[in-house]
DNA sequence: TGAAGGATTTGT
DNA sequence: CAAATCCTTCAC
């Protein structure tokens, strides 16, 4: 019998799916970042939306463009882009290469205190990475990584819900809220948005 | 070549 | 509710 890791990264692979059936699948899986300077900050997701290609806010629904190449790669593929002129989002690209479709990582519940945090923020430590913008900024995350792969030990990557998360899934003990997605002005309709019920950590209550 | 607006966050 | 702030997209 081989003995079992408790984390175990996630491989492209198992991303090669639907958006849609990433995105909860996501919830409990950890993003694992790699600073230049080889410092690890480890956040769980608690909050995810999906973005798929006939849906008019995903960034792909028009059609290829510098901006949006990288939601066309293989999945595993990291897409990350500027918002507002100010924030980062980060995305995880899915589906079959081709396929202009990701996940959007909307929120993490940080494992510890990430250097450079205001003590404004740190006297709420779970609301620093709770919104896609946070999330960036708190894990120094911007276009330098958009195109790049999702590569254990590199810059970024994910690994998968302990058995502990699984199993507190299975039994109830925790869930998933399935809802709309925010800030859209196209697509309002669809419940494409997942979050971990009860996280203190989600971008909105 | 220019104007409009955005998968956000924060403070008034 | 509006500002901050800049890149992408689309119209002329």
């Amino acid at each position: 019998m081989k003995s079992i890791a408790s984390q175990q990264s996630v491989q492209p692979a198992w991303l090669a799916r639907l958006s849609t059936e990433v995105a909860p699948d996501l919830i409990g899986c950890t993003l694992v970042r790699r600073l230049p300077d080889g410092q690890i900050i480890r956040g769980l997701i608690v909050e995810t939306e999906a973005y798929a290609p006939d849906d008019p806010a995903c960034h792909a629904y028009r059609k290829r463009t510098a901006r949006n190449a990288a939601m066309f790669g293989r999945s595993g593929t990291i897409y990350v882009y500027l918002i507002y002129g100010m924030y980062h989002c980060l995305n995880i690209v899915t589906d079959k290469e081709g396929v202009g479709s990701a996940v959007l990582i909307r929120a993490v519940q940080l494992q510890s205190i990430p250097p450079g945090s205001e003590p404004r923020q740190v006297a709420k430590p779970h609301r620093i990475a709770a919104g896609p913008g946070k999330l960036c900024r708190a894990l120094q995350i911007d276009l330098s990584l958009n195109g790049q792969d999702l590569h254990p030990g590199k810059s970024l990557w994910l690994e998968h819900r302990s058995s502990q998360f699984q199993q507190d899934l299975n039994n109830k003990a925790i869930a998933l809220v399935q809802t709309t997605r925010i800030g859209l002005s196209a697509g309002t309709e669809k419940p494409w948005r997942w979050y971990l019920a009860n996280s203190p950590a989600v971008s909105i209550f």
